[in-house]
DNA sequence: TCTTGACTTGGATTCTGTCCATCGTAGGAT
DNA sequence: ATCCTACGATGGACAGAATCCAAGTCAAGA
């Protein structure tokens, strides 16, 4: 699974070595990784990309919404490059481990029009939070 | 509704002028504050209150289950005193402001056992996005 | 190959939050 | 009522995350 680089392109997406790098860093369904992580793994292909630069190309691809910005700690945020898939998130209060999961139903049916107050809701992000196996 | 005072001197809270500031700032149940909000209505009262100082309140409501942290932006944490009645929250995307709801339903039962992955669930936070009235 | 507007760079800056040594004080003890 | 002392407050330094900016570089169309 790997049509990221090939969509980006065909999206008229200016291609530089730089933007490619960051993308193949997060071409993959699990990852889950901070804009600091996101550096470190593209220094390794490209020693001198500089940390502004994966910030620009991470909000890029997070407007072009192949990308999802995810925050569970109110510290780092991180990069979910799964997309495609609606799923949301379960987190391990004690290490911090992320994995994707899907809650089965319309997760906007529990919201009743009284308690919408008038907006538009569109989107809902759900976090479930409890120990992995490891930390319980 | 004021109870915040009492009930944490009889959990023997020891009382200063600024923790008592901080606590009458936040009473009140639709207010969601970030901690410099805080600290910029604790001044008008307490001139030579302290950033830190009201940092370390506000951890401290939070740990005694008093104020709930949220953090729905990346940006700042906001502190909600609305800790006694279970509720989620409601996010205009564009203008930011909060609003407290209560989803029918136990926001748990979505998840399926085959996807918890050996986790103990235990808490879930929900947030509702669209655009209010006033933005669309 | 040339040209140009878009992209990259890295250092400065902003924003949020924590840490620490020192000073002050709430509230129990006398 | 006064004294003690452990706990809280202070504010400046520090740290982590992210953005901004002016100057240099380059992808891709002409």
């Amino acid at each position: 699974m790997s049509g990221l680089l090939e969509r980006l392109r065909g999206r008229g997406w200016r291609m530089t070595s730089q933007r490619r790098v960051v993308a193949e860093v997060l071409d993959g369904d699990h990852v889950h990784l901070t804009a600091d992580e996101v550096h470190a793994r593209a220094v390794q292909r490209l020693p001198e990309i500089s940390r502004a630069t994966v910030y620009n190309a991470l909000g890029e691809l997070v407007a072009l919404g192949e990308v999802i910005e995810v925050s569970t700690d109110g510290r780092a945020k991180r990069y979910d490059p799964n997309a495609h898939r609606p799923h949301q998130h379960l987190v391990c209060s004690g290490c911090g481990i992320i994995r994707d999961v899907h809650p089965t139903g319309d997760p906007l049916s529990g919201l009743p029009a009284q308690e919408r107050f008038g907006f538009e809701v569109s989107k809902v992000e759900v976090t479930y939070r409890g120990l992995c196996p490891s930390c319980a």
